[in-house]
DNA sequence: CATTATAGTTAGCATAGGCTAATTTGTCAA
DNA sequence: TTGACAAATTAGCCTATGCTAACTATAATG
């Protein structure tokens, strides 16, 4: 299965949409991501295809398992990163905008690392 | 002027091959990336045009004044992201490549947040 | 019912940036 | 000089991923 940086932001937008509001259509990812209706009708399509998400006869978006296992781990690191980044004394808006693009791609043992440091961060000691 | 990730690994890479020897052409750039010919071959007449690298009758490549700030730029992002993940306990190969990807995408708000974060934790206080 | 607004799709384009195949250019040794 | 290798270029393809224009389908309202 092939996701890209693109999907990847894709099922992190209906999964946080998903948190906000009862119903998920692709109008509302378009709006949110700032994307043209067919960008998301194409992505929607594809992530459909890959089994990542389901669209019911209303158009309405659910992540299946798999792919909101992925869109937790994508989300995952944007929050990490973007503590990471606060704390460094980044101002909000640009750490959570330099999350959101690093976050495709950095390694797992580099994001287990970071989770780890900020883990021991809050638990005190430093400060 | 576009310069894109793409721009910023060959500006990089000629400015990092340019340390290592007297002389930088075209295939050397190639082999180091994993690229192919043609492809840099195009990169190479970008670069030209966009004035951040110099081409002389025998191929060899130089960096503008305006390249080489632009790879240094670069550069820098590399080294002290890779310093950052390695001070985590990140192994040095997985520190590298993270650390080659991101530096195009972090925001100079961010990465200089890091730096001085790197500068006080090389000049002692912390373990 | 007919009109209009909303949502989604289709068709087709653009750009960045890889690739292969084939050609050209340039140098060097027999 | 000529043949061979190395370097570079040209032509043209592919994929990811955005876009607009135009169409369809559905739903809500006068």
């Amino acid at each position: 299965m092939a996701l890209y940086e693109s999907g990847e932001m894709y099922l992190e937008t209906i999964y946080v949409l998903s948190q906000r509001s009862s119903a998920v259509r692709s109008v509302d990812v378009g709006e949110y991501m700032g994307f043209s209706k067919p960008s998301v009708s194409r992505a929607v399509g594809l992530l459909k295809q890959e089994g990542l998400i389901t669209v019911d006869k209303t158009g309405y978006l659910s992540l299946t398992e798999t792919g909101e296992a992925l869109a937790k781990r994508i989300y995952e690191r944007h929050t990490v990163l973007t503590g990471l980044f606060i704390n460094l004394g980044v101002n909000e808006k640009t750490a959570a905008e330099d999350a959101c693009k690093i976050e495709h791609y950095i390694s797992d043992e580099t994001f287990n690392a970071i989770k780890a440091h900020m883990k021991k961060y809050k638990n005190g000691s430093e400060a």
